[in-house]
Parts: structure tokens; sequence; C-alpha cells
DNA sequence: AACAAAAGCAACCGCGAGAAC
DNA sequence: CGTTCTCGCGGTTGCTTTTGT
């Protein structure tokens, strides 16, 4: 890192009165501007620097963040897809809550929108299952209805027998192939990489999870493991299809419909009951 | 239609790591 | 080598929007 001095050019510097009275809660359109112009022309980076010369009355943090979650370019709102919900899965089973690594894998979604799903959707429905997300109860009701049933809806989609890597280009999806060939910019360093290396790679067959999902927290180096032996192909074959009686039967709603979680976690539950 | 509760999300805060001085 | 500064992360807060009554 470097923290040279940013020199503030034209823009007039605040006046002592202005500097101590930093502003804070939601940025207005006009601070967008300036933010979004200032950096176009100098670049990000040094916020502190940055926003006292681009004449934001606002911390470096703040800036930071108002770039990164929401006006650089290259980040995606809307929805978080099947593709994303079970990326997201996998990587936080893995990981556990490293939002930044797990966000570095979805090009254009941000830490904090990962976080944010993961703190209103998953917790939300581990708390109606009266569990603990680290729970081994709530991360099989994952491995074994949710991200089947993600899998599935995937799979269903895309009209073939095999999980597409999320950079394979879906054509319904336009947001997905303009980010895909804007992977260099993205929010990972290696998006395009790692976004493709291992989309989904499956738990081990011994005890479904990798060992860190187990326990509740990430693996020590904190490095990515890889694709383990057993193949996203293998097991996904592996899993029961809605042809062949699988977890369609059990009538569970759209997964991206709000309404789709109290029904199927009902489900889940007698489900579970009788697996457990 | 009005109100309350719940959900969703943007933004802030505190802290630790690392580089510069 | 200690201090200062910046950055980035994860946790939390609180405002806004949506949903339910």
């Amino acid at each position: 890192m470097e923290f040279h001095e940013r020199t503030c050019g034209s823009a007039i510097p605040p006046s002592e009165e202005e500097e101590m009275e930093l502003r804070r809660g939601p940025w207005t359109v006009e601070e967008d501007v300036v933010l979004v112009n200032y950096i176009a022309v100098h670049g990000e980076g040094r916020w502190n620097s940055l926003a006292r010369c681009a004449g934001l009355r606002r911390t470096g943090k703040s800036c930071r963040l108002r770039w990164l979650n929401y006006l650089r370019p290259d980040v995606r709102r809307g929805n978080i897809t099947p593709e994303e919900q079970l990326l997201i899965l996998e990587l936080h089973s893995r990981w556990g809550n490293r939002w930044s690594k797990i966000a570095q894998h979805l090009p254009g979604r941000t830490d904090n929108e990962i976080k944010n799903y993961w703190r209103t959707r998953v917790q939300k429905h581990a708390k109606q299952l009266k569990c603990d997300v680290n729970s081994k109860q709530f991360k099989d009701v994952m491995r074994y209805l949710w991200i089947p049933r993600l899998v599935e809806r995937i799979r269903a989609a895309s009209g073939t027998s095999t999980v597409a890597p999320a950079t394979s280009h879906q054509p319904e999806d336009p947001a997905r192939v303009k980010l895909s060939s804007e992977t260099s910019s993205a929010a990972g360093s290696s998006s395009s990489d790692s976004f493709g290396m291992h989309y989904f790679s499956p738990p081990p067959v011994s005890d479904g999870f990798p060992a860190a999902s187990m326990q509740g927290g990430e693996d020590n180096t904190g490095a990515v493991t890889g694709p383990t032996d057993f193949t996203t192909a293998r097991w996904f074959e592996s899993l029961p299809s809605s042809s062949s009686g699988g977890y369609a039967d059990l009538g569970l709603p759209d997964l991206d419909q709000g309404v789709w979680w109290d029904d199927l976690w009902s489900a889940e539950n007698i489900w579970l009951q009788q697996q457990f």
C-alpha cells in the first residue's frame, strides 16, 4: 500500500470548520456524482485524502464503502440467483463468515450484500428451525434439502445434466453475460478463474460437507482447497432429480420467491424427522 | 385506509494488519 | 523499534420498504 498524501489539485479544500462537520447517513445524489467523477479522474484508493480533495465531507471509510458497495460500475444489484445462493452456501460452509473472501467468488456482489443475504435469509430460517446456523442439524438441512433443490433448479433452468459453471453464459441473464466479460475488473482479483474453478465443489462422500463446515468455521489456512476428487458432475448426478422422484416431490415452491420459505421449511422439518 | 410488525439493506463502528515514517 | 496512518474486514445499527392485520 502507498500512503503518500494525495495532492488536492483543483478541488477546494474544506475549511477547518467544514472538516469538523463530517456528514453521516445516506449519501445524496450530488455526493455520489462528486465521488464518481473524482474517482474517474484520479482513481480510487487513499480514501482519506480522496475524501478531502474531492471536497466530500465524509470520512475516507465512508467514501470507500460507498464506492465499493454501490457506485462501482461492476456492482451487481438485484436478486441473488440460485447459482449464487448455491455458491454462498458452499463457500460459507468452507470459510464461515469470511464475506469478502466469499464475495471474491461472486463477481459483482459485495461482501456487504452477501452478508446481508446470509443474515436475513439463512439465519432467519435457522432461527425458525430453532437451531444454530452452525449446527449439524441446520447444515444437514442445507446439505440434503436446500442445496440439492438449488442444484435441481439450476439444472432445470439450464436444461442440461450437469451444473454449468456460473461463468458459462446464460442467455436469459444479460447481467451475467455482461459480468463475465468484465471479470478482469470485477470484485475478485481472480474472479473468472475462481468462479469457474469449483463452481460448486461438492461435499466429500464420507461426511457430506467439507470438514470445516461441520465445525462451523473456516479452515486454518484460509486457502481454497480446490475441487475435491468427487467431481461436480458425479456428485450432481448422484442427486435426486425431479424425474426420479427427488425433492420436487416435496412440492417445494420457487426458491426465488420469498413465500416459498415457510412451506419449504415446514416440509423440511417433516422430511428431516423422517431422515434423522 | 391506517397502523404495526417484519424484512431488507445501506451505512457506521471497532478492530487488527500492514506500510510508512 | 515505536508511532502513526490507511485500509479492509466482520459485526451491528437504524432507516426504509414491504407485508400483514
